[in-house]
DNA sequence: CTAAACTTTCAGTATATAATGATAGTACGA
DNA sequence: TCGTACTATCATTATATACTGAAAGTTTAG
């Protein structure tokens, strides 16, 4: 490979890293774990905490923060190589196993919380009546049957084949 | 219903609503949209502007701008009273209509520009050889095909049926 | 045990996002 | 076309979140 394809392809794995960064933000992550986890995913080998910090020019604590974060997700993992004293770490490059894990925690940050307001709702109200209360009962409880259903379905989504799952729904809407 | 049922009904709905705000920012919505919308969902009458800047005690310019903002998303629609000039806000209280939109809009928001920057890569690198061009080319292949499959499949989830979709899932999955 | 190599923590600081409230703009009825 | 009743805007201010860098902590080799 030619010295201008490098730089070509360096230019589009910085733009990959940049853009992703800015796509974290929309996804509620943020924009250096997403540039981190970004920069992991197209390196060809396992990077030290050193060369993300020199890659994203971000300081240590940084650095350190989220790539515990990235790991705490399943997003990444750290290996240790023989010999070294250094963590290396490497991302997840699967995209179904990718898929998985962001429903696993999507499905934590932002479906099980709604079940628990829900709940508690519907306890604090159990007893009442007058149109007013019953209305706001039928209304929860509503909420509640859809969240529940969405729940589940995505812990089952997230725990079927890909192949299995993909065909089935290929098949649904042809 | 005697007072202390009333009070203990508005206790709830109070819960709702500021619990509901605090899940928004878990799901990069802001906290007052989502207390807004909160409010319209179980109130029982539609509601003006000022009534949901004294029930949430927050400033007119912060009203309004989320009442459009919802109002832009669809979550809620103005009407206005004939004889009245005031404007009035009433949320989507339909479940099945609520995940649509939001499944809709998340869409927009997180898929497609996903897919816009794949896109770039993918363009970037084309005519490139060489060992880790290839490797890096075929990274983005993958979640190129899988965020397309992603985003179609979202779009034809979003405009299906309630019905027809549970059915169809549940028969899946049991 | 000690020094070197590395990781984690955290107080201070910067940045980004949201809220306020006064003012400007708009539409409607008389 | 004027006055009134409302809605929209926006500069300023507040709040929440993320980042830095230095210092403390930890592990391992010798």
């Amino acid at each position: 490979m030619n010295e201008r394809d490098q730089i070509q392809l360096q230019d589009a794995k910085d733009e990959f890293v940049t853009q992703w960064g800015a796509i974290g933000n929309s996804w509620g992550i943020n924009r250096t774990m997403a540039q981190i986890h970004a920069l992991l995913m197209i390196a060809p080998d396992p990077m030290s905490t050193d060369e993300v910090m020199e890659e994203l020019k971000i300081s240590r604590g940084n650095a350190n923060r989220n790539l515990r974060e990235l790991i705490g997700w399943g997003l990444i993992r750290s290996i240790v190589r023989k010999g070294e004293r250094k963590e290396f770490f490497e991302a997840e490059k699967d995209v179904w196993k990718l898929f998985c894990i962001i429903a696993r925690e999507r499905k934590r940050r932002e479906i099980d919380p709604v079940q628990d307001i829900l709940l508690r709702c519907k306890d604090q109200t159990d007893g009442l009546s007058g149109e007013e209360a019953v209305a706001f009962q039928s209304q929860i409880k509503e909420l509640t049957d859809f969240v529940a259903t969405s729940g589940s379905l995505m812990d089952r989504v997230a725990s079927s084949k890909q192949s299995k799952l993909l065909s089935a729904l290929t098949r649904f809407f042809s």
